[in-house]
DNA sequence: GTATTTACTGACTCAGAGTCAATTTTTTAC
DNA sequence: GTAAAAAATTGACTCTGAGTCAGTAAATAC
C-alpha cells in the first residue's frame, strides 16, 4: 500500500537523521557526551520518539557503528576488484582500512566500544544481528582473496589456512588501532606507521608469494591509492 | 612515625580488600553489574569511604585492571629469564600471555575497557600513571629481548626495529583477544588456536632466526610451560 | 463530519553515582 | 585520667540522565 510505504520511508529517513546527529555528537563529545535529551533536541523530536527507533542509548551507538561499518564493506568490495596479484589485492584491504581511519577517526573507537559487553548486551537483537552480518561480510571478503591465492598457487605448501591468514591480518589491524590510543607508548613511535610493513612481514611469514623482498609493495600501495580509492584520497589530501 | 605507618598499612590493606571484592563482582557480573552500593556492602564500609580510596567507579575498575597487569609484569619478567634462544625467550612471552588469559579470563576485557575514553577520562591521574607505567614496563621487557636478539645476530640485516617487532606481536595478541569476543566468527574457528602459529609466522617474516621451519617451537613452548610456568600450568590442569 | 487507528510527547519514575554535614573514633596535650 | 583537637567514617542527601507511559494530536477510513 502506497501510504504505508510513504510512512515507512519517512520513518527510515528520520532514523538516518537521528543516526547522523548521534554520529556528530559522538565525534565531538564521545560516548560519555552522548545524551539522549540533547539528541532529541537536535533532531527536533521528543526523547520518547527516539525510543520508537532504538531500544536503548547503546542501540543508538551500535546503529552509528553499523553505519560506519557499511563504508568498510564498500571499501573492501572495491579492494576485492583491484586488478593485480593476489597479494596486491589483499594489500588493498589494508589501504582501505587505513583510509577509513583517516576519514572517520572516531569510527574505530566505536567498533571497539560496541563489542564490549556493557554496550553489546544492551543493544537490540536485530541490530546486533545486522552488525554481525556486516562484520562477517568483511571477513569473508578477505577469505575470498586468500582462497583465490591458494587456487592460483600464490600460497606455499606450508602456508596456513586462508582463515588463519585473515585472523592474523585483522589482529594486526585491530591491535594497531588499539595501541595508538595508549599514549604512554608514544615515545616508542607510531604503531600505525609500521602497520603496512607488519602486514607485509606477516604475509611473507605465511608464505604468500611474491614476498616483500621480491616485489615493491610500497609502489603497489601507491597504485591502490589512485586506482581503487582515488576520489577519497584526492579529497583527503586536497 | 610508627602510628602513621600503621595507619597507612591498614588503609592499604582495606584498598586491597576493596579491589579483591570489586574483581569478584566484575568477574561475575561484568562492568554493568558493578554497583558501588553493593561493593560497599560487601566490604562492610560505607560508600563514602570507598570514595576516600577511589575517585570514581571507573577508578575502581582501573585499580582492578592494574592488579591484573601486575601479574603480567611478573610473568614477563620470568619469561625474560628463560634459558634458550632469543626466539624461545620471546615465545615465552606468548605462553605467559596465554596463561594469563586462561587463569583470569575476565582480565582481558578489562584491559580493553579501561582504555576506552569513557572509562579512562574518569580515572584519577595517579592511577592512570601507574597503569601506564606497568604497560610500558611490559612493553620494554619485550623490547629488551628483541634488542638482545639484534645484539646476538639472531635478527637479519633486513629485520625491522625491535620496537616494530614488539608492536606486531602485541597487536597479534590484542587482536586475537578482541576477536574471540566476536561470536559470529565462531564458524571460522578459534583465533586463539592460531595465535601461537601467527606469532611464529610473523617472527619468520621479520627475519628472527631460527625460523619455525628450522626449529620446533611447539616443543619449545612445552618446555616453557614446565620450566617457566610449571606451578601455574600444573594448577590449571589440575 | 465522525470513528478509529496510528504517531507523538510532556511529565514522570527510578537507579545509581557522587557529596557533605554530622557523628564517632583516635590521637594528642596536659 | 580527662578534655580538646584531629582524623576517620558514614547516613542521608542531591543530581543526572536513561527509560516509561498515559494522554493528546494527527492521519486515515468510513
Amino acid at each position: 500500500m502506497a501510504i504505508a510505504d510513504r510512512k515507512r520511508r519517512a520513518f527510515e529517513a528520520r532514523e538516518q537523521l537521528i543516526i547522523a546527529e548521534a554520529d556528530d555528537l559522538l565525534a565531538t563529545n564521545g560516548y560519555l557526551g552522548l545524551n539522549l535529551d540533547e539528541l532529541a533536541d537536535r533532531v527536533e523530536y521528543s526523547k520518547a520518539t527516539l525510543y520508537h527507533h532504538f531500544s536503548s542509548k547503546e542501540d543508538v551507538v551500535l546503529a552509528v557503528a553499523t553505519h560506519h561499518a557499511q563504508h568498510r564493506v564498500d571499501y573492501f568490495m572495491r579492494a576485492c576488484l583491484h586488478d593485480g596479484l593476489t597479494r596486491e589485492r589483499m594489500l588493498a584491504f589494508g589501504v582501505g582500512d587505513r583510509l577509513l581511519s583517516l576519514q572517520f577517526p572516531h569510527g574505530f573507537p566505536l567498533y571497539q566500544l560496541v563489542r564490549s559487553p556493557s554496550i553489546w548486551t544492551k543493544c537490540s537483537d536485530p541490530r546486533r544481528a545486522q552488525y554481525g552480518k556486516i562484520s562477517s561480510h568483511c571477513f569473508e571478503l578477505g577469505i575470498k582473496v586468500a582462497r583465490d591465492a591458494a587456487d592460483r598457487g600464490d600460497l606455499s605448501e606450508w602456508s596456513p589456512d586462508p582463515e588463519q591468514i585473515i585472523w592474523g591480518l585483522v589482529s594486526l589491524s585491530k591491535g594497531a588501532h588499539l595501541l595508538v590510543e595508549e599514549t604512554e607508548f608514544e615515545e616508542h613511535g607510531d604503531p600505525m606507521a609500521h602497520l603496512f610493513d607488519n602486514y607485509d612481514r606477516y604475509l611473507d611469514g605465511v608464505g604468500w608469494n611474491p614476498t616483500s623482498r621480491d616485489f615493491d609493495f610500497e609502489a603497489a600501495r601507491e597504485r591502490v591509492k589512485t586506482e581503487v580509492f582515488g576520489p577519497e584520497f584526492a579529497e583527503l589530501l586536497g
